[in-house]
DNA sequence: CCGCGGGCCTGAGAGC
DNA sequence: TGCTCTCAGGCCCGCG
């Protein structure tokens, strides 16, 4: 589900919550999400205060005093929800205020602020891992990734560089952690959209073949950029599952060009295609064949 | 090494 | 109403 401006959302929400406060308690309310939970997983949480509450690409990273970090990821129906703690938070109790959504919080912190942060995740596709910050740069989770699609490393030039050599479609590597991390299939196929490429393009034409970007490699590049940080500004997109933490809608889904709209009238002015679907590495492509080339 | 398809889970919605 | 089938925002793994 969700992808970089969702995660970032996300972030934002919890920070009020976490940043500065100390988890009072933890709670796991499973042996396992994607993976079992590291066997000290409660032990290396409690009586730790999060000195800050980072992200990168679709991961939460929370510092901890400890030295350790925490790292979360929601996978596709993964939330967060923040509480207002009633009583003592050893007591591990608080206000729920909709009572069929217990049966997916998996994880609950008890912050000293006063906040419950409540982890649900019905698919359990997403994870918590506790790492030494001093092991970061070897965690296999991490490794591979490129770059953050908003940070200065991203460019057009960056972009030609990482898809020169590929033998894949535009869509595809997008898609590609390692080209560039956070983009999901919602961002892939609104920025090829914006950007007006089709994504069964090869993903090589984006550069020469001396790897120099084209102009196709800098409208893609802007296009990621606006549409990223329009959806992060709207909350991100709730199809179903993503909510801001204190529970409301995000709205970037009122903004989707092409996105879940088969079948519906090209939104480009003068254009009077039609949206169309299709299956791509096993994901639903949309795009409007006559505006994307 | 690379690219692709399968699998992991639950729930919502369509069609019968 | 209820059953079956398809599909869903992600990513790891094994295969060729």
């Amino acid at each position: 589900m969700p992808e970089l401006p969702e995660v970032e959302t996300v972030r934002r929400g919890l920070q009020p919550a976490m940043e500065g406060s100390r988890i009072v308690k933890a709670e796991a309310r499973r042996k396992d999400l994607r993976f079992p939970f590291q066997k000290d997983f409660i032990a290396r949480l409690e009586g730790q205060t999060v000195t800050g509450l980072g992200r990168r690409a679709k991961y939460l990273m929370a510092d901890l005093t400890s030295g350790d970090v925490l790292l979360m990821h929601l996978g596709m129906s993964g939330s967060f929800r923040v509480h207002k703690e009633e009583g003592d938070a050893t007591q591990g109790q608080f206000h729920h205020p909709r009572s069929e959504d217990r049966a997916h919080d998996h994880v609950v912190f008890h912050m000293s602020s006063g906040a419950a942060v409540v982890f649900n995740d019905p698919r359990r596709f997403g994870y918590m891992k506790i790492i030494a910050r001093n092991a970061l740069e070897d965690e296999p989770l991490l490794k591979g990734l490129g770059p953050e699609p908003l940070g200065n490393e991203f460019d057009a030039a960056m972009l030609a560089r990482a898809c020169h050599n590929k033998k894949t479609s535009l869509k595809a590597a997008l898609l590609d952690q390692r080209v560039v991390a956070g983009l999901g299939n919602i961002y892939v196929c609104e920025a090829l959209f914006r950007a007006h490429l089709s994504p069964r393009r090869l993903a090589a034409t984006l550069a020469t073949g001396k790897a120099e970007p084209t102009n196709h490699s800098t409208h893609l590049v802007d296009a990621i950029h606006s549409v990223l940080n329009q959806a992060i500004k709207a909350g991100g997109s709730s199809i179903s599952d993503h909510r801001l933490t204190n529970g409301d809608l995000g709205y970037f889904q009122h903004s989707f060009q092409v996105y879940d709209r088969e079948g519906e009238p090209c939104r480009t002015r003068g254009c009077g295609g039609t949206v169309k679907r299709f299956t791509q590495n096993g994901r639903s492509t949309f795009w409007c064949p006559k505006c994307q080339k």
